[in-house]
DNA sequence: AACTTCATGTCGCGG
DNA sequence: CCGCGACGTGAAGTT
C-alpha cells in the first residue's frame, strides 16, 4: 500500500494550522512545510534566527529539523519531540503567524518556530522503510579485518587480544611481534591527529605501569598522519603504520561476510564508482 | 517576491526526471523528494540502503540528503556536490529507475540515489534568507563573562590573559588568585569529563615545565563533572567549580551585547519558556 | 540513567 | 588547504 500524500499549496495560515494540527493528531504523518519562518530555540544552549524562507520537517517520531537554502546541517532541530503543539499567535503589529512548538523532555528543550507565510506544505501517512542499512569500512571492521590479518602491519606480529581493556579504556589491539616484544596498536581510519598519539602514549605508559619488566612497543595504525602528530610521535618513541582501507577492504572483507546479494553490491559499486570516477 | 514553487504528485519516472533536470539546469531550485529508493554511496565509508520510502532533499548549493522516516540524521548526505546528474537506469529484472548522482570534490564521494516511485516532487525558486543566525551561551560567551567576572569562579581572582598560548593548545583563562598564585582555567559548557581533566592537567603540566619555581592551581569550570572524572581531578590535585551557565547569562551578559531589538529578544524568549515549562 | 567512544561527523577559525 | 577544537554535536553500546 502506498503512502497517502496530502498537500496545499499556498495555503493561508489557518488552513495551514488545521492541516498540521489534523496530520499531527490523528496518526503522525510526515510532514513537509516550505515558508518563511523566525525560530527560536532555548535548552542546552539558546538562539534566535529571523525571518527567512526556509524547510521544515516533522517526521512521524517527533524529529524536527529547519533547513535554510543551504548547507548539510540543519539551523534549529530537535532530535525526538515529546510535545508538539501547532497554534496562531498574533504579533505585536497585529500580524498572525503560526507557531510550531516542539518540546523536548531530557535535555529540555523548546523550539518555536513562527511561520508568517507558507508555500508549500504536505503530509504524507503511512511510509514504509524497513530496509536494513549497511555500512562498511568503520573501525570497528578495520580492527576486526587486521586482527586475523596482522602481517599487513607487521611480519611475525601475533595478536593476543581484541578491545583489550585497560585503564582507562580499551586497547584496540594487542599483540607479540617477531622479538617478543609487547605491542599496542590503536587503529584510526583517519589522519591520526596529536590527540591520537597521546591516547596511544596513554595506554603504553598505563602498560608500562603494569608491567615494568617487559618491552612494549606502540604502534598507530591509520592511512595517514598529521605533521605535527608525526613530531609527537617521534618524540614519545612511538611507531607509525599506514594502511590503505579500501586495500584491506578490497583484500580480506570475507565471503561470508558479504555472502547475501545485498552484501555483495557495495563492492560492485565500488569498482562501478572507481571507473566513473575517470 | 515570494518564491516560486513547481511540483508534481505521483509524477512517472520519466515525468520525473525531466522535473528534476530542468530544475538543476537552468537556476538551482530547492528540490523535495518523497521517493521510495535505494542509496549507494562510496567515498571516506562506504553504504547500502536497500529500498524504502524516504525524503530526498536537495539544495541549491548541492547539498543532498536523504532521510528516512523517523530520527534527527539523515541516511545518506552529501554536503555539497560538484556534480549532480539525473539519468535513467534499467535494473537486471528490467525495470527502470531514476538515478540521481551525486558527487563531491574533496574528499571524492560518490552517492548514487535510486528512486524506483516516487510520491511527490516540488521545486522552490528564489528562496530568499539572509537572516542572522545568533546563538548564545557557547563556550566563548561563557567563557568572556567568566574573564570580566572572575569572582564568580572564586572571591580575589584576577584574570591576566584569555585564550593564553601554550604548548600545545590554549589554555582559556589564566589568572592570579588572592594568595598570589598562577591559576590555570579550563571552561567546559557541558558535563566536564575525563578528557576534559586531562586537558586542564597537560596545560598545569606545561606551565610548570615553563616556570618550574612557581604554584600552579587548576581549576576546572563546568555546570557538572561525572563521577570519573573528578575522580582524576582529585587524583591530580586539581579543583571544580561549579558554574549554573543560564543564572550567569541573565546576571552578566551585557546590555550592549543585546542592545539591539532582535538580540534582546533571546531574553524574553527564555523568560517565555521558563514560564511554559511549568 | 550515566558515561564512553565513534562518526562519511560538520563547521568555523587560525596558520 | 591542513590541522585543531567545539558542537544544542547525534547515535550506539556498555556499565
Amino acid at each position: 500500500m502506498p503512502p497517502i500524500v496530502d498537500f496545499h499549496l499556498q495555503p493561508q495560515l489557518e488552513e495551514l494550522a488545521k492541516f498540521l494540527r489534523q496530520h499531527l493528531s490523528v496518526r503522525r504523518a510526515l510532514l513537509i512545510i516550505l515558508a518563511n519562518c523566525s525560530v527560536e530555540y532555548e535548552g542546552r544552549s539558546a538562539s534566535h534566527l529571523g525571518e527567512g524562507d526556509r524547510l521544515i520537517i516533522i517526521k512521524p517520531d517527533g524529529a524536527v529539523l529547519v533547513h535554510r537554502p543551504w548547507g548539510y546541517s540543519p539551523v534549529n532541530w530537535q532530535p525526538d519531540s515529546k510535545v508538539l503543539e501547532v497554534f496562531m499567535e498574533t504579533k505585536h503589529n497585529s500580524e498572525k503567524v503560526v507557531v510550531i512548538k516542539s518540546v523536548r523532555a531530557r535535555p529540555r528543550e523548546v523550539l518555536l518556530i513562527r511561520i508568517s507565510k507558507a508555500y508549500l506544505v504536505a503530509a504524507a501517512q503511512g511510509l514504509e522503510d524497513s530496509a536494513e542499512f549497511v555500512e562498511y569500512l568503520d573501525e570497528r571492521q578495520i580492527r576486526d579485518i587486521l586482527a586475523s590479518h596482522p602481517e599487513e602491519i607487521e611480519p611475525g606480529l601475533r595478536i593476543v587480544r581484541v578491545e583489550k581493556p585497560i585503564e582507562p579504556g580499551f586497547i584496540d589491539l594487542y599483540g607479540i611481534d617477531s622479538q617478543g616484544n609487547n605491542v599496542i596498536i590503536e587503529i584510526k581510519r583517519v589522519t591520526a591527529n596529536v590527540s591520537a598519539v597521546k591516547q596511544l602514549k596513554e595506554y603504553v605508559d598505563a602498560f608500562k605501569a603494569k608491567n615494568p619488566h617487559t618491552r612494549v612497543r606502540g604502534i598507530l595504525v591509520a592511512p595517514s598522519i598529521s605533521k605535527e602528530a608525526l613530531l609527537l610521535l617521534n618524540k614519545y618513541g612511538l611507531e607509525f603504520k599506514q594502511i590503505n582501507i579500501e586495500k584491506l577492504y578490497r583484500k580480506y572483507f570475507s565471503l561470508e561476510k558479504r555472502s547475501t546479494q545485498k552484501h555483495a553490491s557495495i563492492l560492485d559499486f565500488i569498482e562501478k564508482a572507481a571507473l566513473g570516477s575517470r
